[in-house]
DNA sequence: GCCATAAATTGAAACCTTTCAATCAGGCTC
DNA sequence: GAGCCTGATTGAAAGGTTTCAATTTATGGC
């Protein structure tokens, strides 16, 4: 209650209980309290300050309860780059995708951002648009920040750089990638087992000529979907290069399918599979205003099963990677690769993907 | 060339070409370098390693060679949290949107971060999951880290938390949100306007049975919609409470939908309008699943035109909202928000909604 | 009431950068 | 060769926090 007089009585200490303190500019603008205001108003030290945020349990009642008066009534807003600067680290994590606007990523972001959010770190989001250099630039800064780790889908070929971000301590985890070495940690679906599928489905209905709208090979997903595809057309007995039409789009989203299939002159393909839902999205409206339908005259199968592709017209079949999970478990790999100061044994989550059979493709001849 | 000698003379300093300065520790691990260390090893001063990264025309040409080689030989990676303690401020802008995996912010971050990019600024996501704790926690860790300003979609009713930001200094645009008193900066869409499109289309079809799927109408939206869709019905000389039916849904996904029209039981409305695409797919499934056809048994409207709205089955007739430039209108805004320190007039930008007939709506009776 | 101990508080160093007034070197003019 | 000027460089302060050894206060036993 009473607020005790200044403690020590050494009468030279200016700094108890002065209301205002610091400078006083013309406009009462924008002034900011740090702790030594606080102190200063709570008629404690510095350090007690500091004491009643991190290690309250070590202050005594009293003096919390005036501390935490003084931060109320001045509105002090701590100064994490201060907090950072200590610690030498920022609560937060980059995450390092090719399109936040595609829907993939964000629910894989979603899945980060509630476990990560959990442990009290924030998320730093950038889109790279699979240009090595905007990537390397965006870690640049990322490291600059000195965040605790980076979640990433590189678009760089050569993952050293990671690595090497990884020995100077941040935790790297990729997202929806592999890396043969087992030297970083990874979370992804097993896609060529997914292209597998897709090319397994469309070969037991019978197609024998697919066209497979596909990104940049240098894509790890899209050369394993590939390698999938291959596979299966191969299991089947049959030849790679007379069954399979290779089209690489220009942009991974339904433009690019749209422009691909706008392109294809002469026959057609009997089915197209493309290497996400949105690209399928893209070849649907396409061959809808070249009045093309679907399933009848071409299957069309499509990567991810995202929310909306259920209800696609025709609801659309395609490979379904659990994506909520993959953001958590990417974020739950990460949490433990950067506790784990030494001994962690670079782990690889990988998830299988599933044929989830619908409407848009049907039995050929 | 020819690395010259220490400058000057006096030999006590021991700062001069040392290679690996600082402690030695046992695991060669971890080691992080400063600007001291590159000084050091430059045989120059902290204050022109600075000067090199920030000024580099002040430097000499000679010696900004040395400490580029420096910087590279330890591989320097400047702090950011000091910077930003020096400054006072991050160079980061904090997004809170209600979901990020909401393909509407979605697009909207994308807008945001094409246009924040350009000045260097990071964006660090957060989804409020329209929780006004979660929100509250959000802010003030975003103050903390000193962020430049805050895009936002508020789940709080009361704005003031936000002037109070504002006038601490930090930029504060409401995204997808107007502000009536223009005490903040606001993009938005012209959400009654919206509603009232959707009402005008639905009734102008015949239908006098409506079922609204809205979301809380603390939610600046989703009660500017409902006000304009009163308005058409009034407009036309019905009377609402006759004509609508208002379902609060559960959560403003595919599930919200979903659950919503799961619940209906009794007489159905001839026409539902849903507050967002989202809720209209669930509304789809939960339609597809009971057998009910649309538009031939109830005619759907949705909310915003993602870009899967177009392929819906059926296309879905919807209110486009300007997605992109909304994010990038924002982001606009909040540039011009912060630099002019005072005589900066709260602009809002209101974006005009558009109706997009398609096949998910029929003439009723 | 005194002493030993535990509990609470303090003050200063450290974290790393930027800024700015002050210093220094070198070139120029007269 | 003295004096001046410009351009380059320096050194120290400041920015706000956390930590930790040291100090002060409170507690309890006797």
């Amino acid at each position: 209650m009473d607020r005790p007089p200044p403690p020590r009585d050494q009468g030279d200490r200016e700094k108890v209980n002065t209301p205002p303190p610091k400078s006083t500019p013309a406009t009462g603008k924008r002034q900011r309290y740090g702790m030594a205001d606080v102190a200063a108003r709570a008629g404690t030290s510095v350090g007690t300050v500091s004491n009643v945020l991190n290690h309250p349990e070590l202050v005594a009642e009293k003096t919390r309860r005036r501390v935490r008066e003084a931060i109320d009534s001045l509105g002090f807003v701590r100064n994490a780059p201060a907090v950072n600067l200590r610690a030498g680290s920022s609560p937060a994590v980059g995450v390092v995708v090719l399109d936040i606007a595609n829907p993939f990523f964000t629910e894989v972001l979603r899945g980060a951002e509630d476990r990560l959010a959990a442990e009290g770190l924030l998320l730093i989001v950038c889109s790279s648009d699979d240009a090595v250099d905007k990537e390397g630039h965006y870690l640049r800064v990322l490291e600059e920040h000195r965040v605790h780790g980076i979640l990433i889908t590189p678009a760089m070929a050569d993952l050293t750089p990671l690595m090497e971000l990884r020995d100077r301590g941040l935790g790297v985890v990729l997202l929806d990638r592999t890396e043969a070495d087992g030297k970083l940690c990874a979370v992804a679906v097993d896609d060529v087992r997914g292209g597998e599928l897709a090319g397994q489905h469309l070969l037991s209905l019978g197609h024998r000529r697919i066209a497979f709208l596909n990104g940049p090979s240098s894509l790890r997903q899209c050369a394993e979907r590939r390698k999938g595809l291959h596979r299966a057309v191969i299991l089947a007995g049959l030849d790679p290069a007379a069954v399979l039409v290779e089209i690489t789009v220009p942009s991974l989203n339904a433009r690019g399918g749209e422009a691909a299939i706008e392109e294809i002159d002469g026959d057609l393909p009997t089915a197209v599979i493309c290497v996400n839902d949105l690209v399928a999205l893209g070849a649907l409206r396409a061959f809808e205003q070249r009045g093309i339908a679907v399933p009848d005259q071409v299957s069309l199968v499509g990567y991810d099963d995202v929310d909306f592709a259920a209800m696609l017209s025709p609801p659309l079949t395609t490979i379904r990677q659990p994506k909520y999970q993959l953001g958590k478990a990417a974020a739950e790999l990460f949490l433990t690769d950067s506790r784990q100061d030494d001994k962690h044994w670079h782990q690889q989550t990988v998830f299988q993907p599933e044929l989830i059979v619908r409407e848009s493709t049907a039995r050929f001849g």
